[in-house]
Order: C-alpha cells, then sequence, then structure tokens
DNA sequence: GACTAATGCAACTACAAAAGTTACGTGTAT
DNA sequence: ATACACGTAACTTTTGTAGTTGCATTAGTC
C-alpha cells in the first residue's frame, strides 16, 4: 500500500458506503475495492466500530454498515477513532540533563500539540458525505 | 529517538539557536543535547542548509549557524525543508479497475491535500524565535 | 442439525522507513 | 603537519505496519 494508509482505506471505504447507506458490505469487498486484504480491512475498521462511526454483524449476510449518517460524520471523527497523531510526538522524552534543555523540549511539544489540534479541528469542517459528494 | 524526530529534532536545534544566534554549534554539541548523534544530525540539518535556513563551515572552528534571523524563519519553512508530507499520501496508486473508484481515489487525495495545504498554512504563522520566546 | 458465510482475534512473516553506526574523504584554522 | 569539523556512503538495527494464515464464534439457510 502507500503511507497514510490507514486514514486512506478509512476514508475511502466510509465515502463509498456514503453512496449508498443501507448497502451491507463485506470485509471482502472492501478489501477488493481497496487493493488490500480482509483482516487489513477488519482492524482500520474495527477502530471505527469502536469509536461509534459503524456497525459490524457477524454471521451470513453480515458486514458493515454506517452506525449514522454519513452527514453526521466527520474526517476529524475518522482522525481520533484511528489514534492518529500525525504532528505531535507521542513522545516518551528521555528526559534531558539540563534543565533549560527540558524545558526548551516541553516548548517545541507544546508548540506541536497547537498544531496537531488546529489539525483536528479543520478535519472538523468537513464531512464523509462531502468527500464523495462534491 | 521518538515519531516525527526529524521535525522535532530540527526545530529544537533552530530555537535553541535562536537564543544565540552568533554562536556557532557543532553536529556533537547538538546531538548530544538532543541525545542522537552528529551523522543524524547533520543529515537534517543538511536539508535545512539546503533550504537556506541554515550555513555550515568546514574545518577547524566550523560548524553550524542561522542563515537569517529566527524571526524569519517559519514552522513552515522548516517542515518544507525536511520534505514532510505528514498528511497528504505521496500515492503510486496503483490504478484501480474501476473508473467510478478511481475517481472517488482522487476525491479522497484531494481533500487530504487541501488538509496538507491548511496544515503548512498554520505552520507558517509561527516563527522559531517565537517557540523559543513564548 | 449440518452447512455456509461472515466477523474477531491471535500469531506470525515480510517489508520499508528511519535511526544509529562506522569509516573515510574533504576542507580549514592553528 | 596536525587537529577538528563537515559531507557522504555503506551498513546494521530498530520499529511500525501491511500482509498472511489459522481458527473460534456467530448467524442465517437448507
Amino acid at each position: 500500500m502507500k503511507r497514510n494508509s490507514r486514514l486512506s482505506l478509512a476514508l475511502h471505504t466510509l465515502s463509498h458506503m456514503a453512496g449508498e447507506p443501507d448497502r451491507v458490505r463485506t470485509s471482502s469487498d472492501i478489501a477488493d475495492h481497496a487493493g488490500t486484504n480482509p483482516v487489513v480491512v477488519r482492524r482500520v475498521l474495527g477502530k471505527l466500530r469502536e469509536a461509534g462511526l459503524l456497525t459490524s454483524e457477524k454471521g451470513h449476510a453480515g458486514g458493515w454498515r454506517l452506525a449514522r449518517p454519513p452527514q453526521n460524520i466527520s474526517l476529524a471523527d475518522v482522525y481520533l477513532a484511528l489514534d492518529e497523531r500525525l504532528v505531535a510526538s507521542d513522545e516518551i522524552s528521555e528526559a534531558p540533563a539540563c534543565s533549560v534543555e527540558h524545558a526548551l523540549q516541553k516548548r517545541v511539544s507544546g508548540v506541536l500539540e497547537e498544531i496537531e489540534q488546529s489539525l483536528v479541528q479543520k478535519l472538523g469542517e468537513t464531512s464523509i458525505s462531502e468527500v464523495r459528494g462534491a
């Protein structure tokens, strides 16, 4: 696949679903369309299910479905569901000796965190249906 | 190190330099402060030099220095210098069979590209000196 | 009840990006 | 001449993630 594939796969799948919200889709179908395989699809969509964006049903005629109207699912919902933190680092900074150094590190982290937040806000301005729609 | 380490290392170093713009620093000094090693530092700072943010001098008493006043170096400058594309994918999409599918992929890519742009814009609003300063 | 088709999940392999490391060439001040 | 610094190439190590296989569980269908 490519980089940022989880986010890309999630958006792709959700946008696709937004077109026919009532249709149930299997992991295999989705995997075929996305050029990947069913287990990867389940892994990614599982995250979206945990976040309440999708529902899944086992057994015969089971599969995936949107849990809410697509107008009501923002890109930020998806991003957060996947635990992506593209900008900020989930740092385990190994406590630098110097305290000035430590202060500076917190500065940098703080700035990146702000940028991360503004990214999420920006993502919140677009819904899945808009991705498909126009 | 941690995730997003190149950006983090670059910002850290530049912020540090912003404090004493006239001082020349060696890769070793910087590496010690950042908890990494000189070659990695040279790799990252080399990108910043290519982008005109830093200068380097070889030989005895050589080292790294800011190429411009720190007020005049934005986070976007740094981000772009490193060729980071945190949101958008540098996709080599393997041409999907269905053309509808292809259209949708372009949609998703387009949206991510927009988000990427807005991220750069946001980064452009902060300078290196502000990171250190307040 | 047997069969089929779907998710859920664990364990493993494969691969790629990046950090870390070593080594050596080049340039420059003393 | 020497010491010190960058520039760069080649290699190893680490890590994140996709891909794969296998099997348990669940739910319709015959």
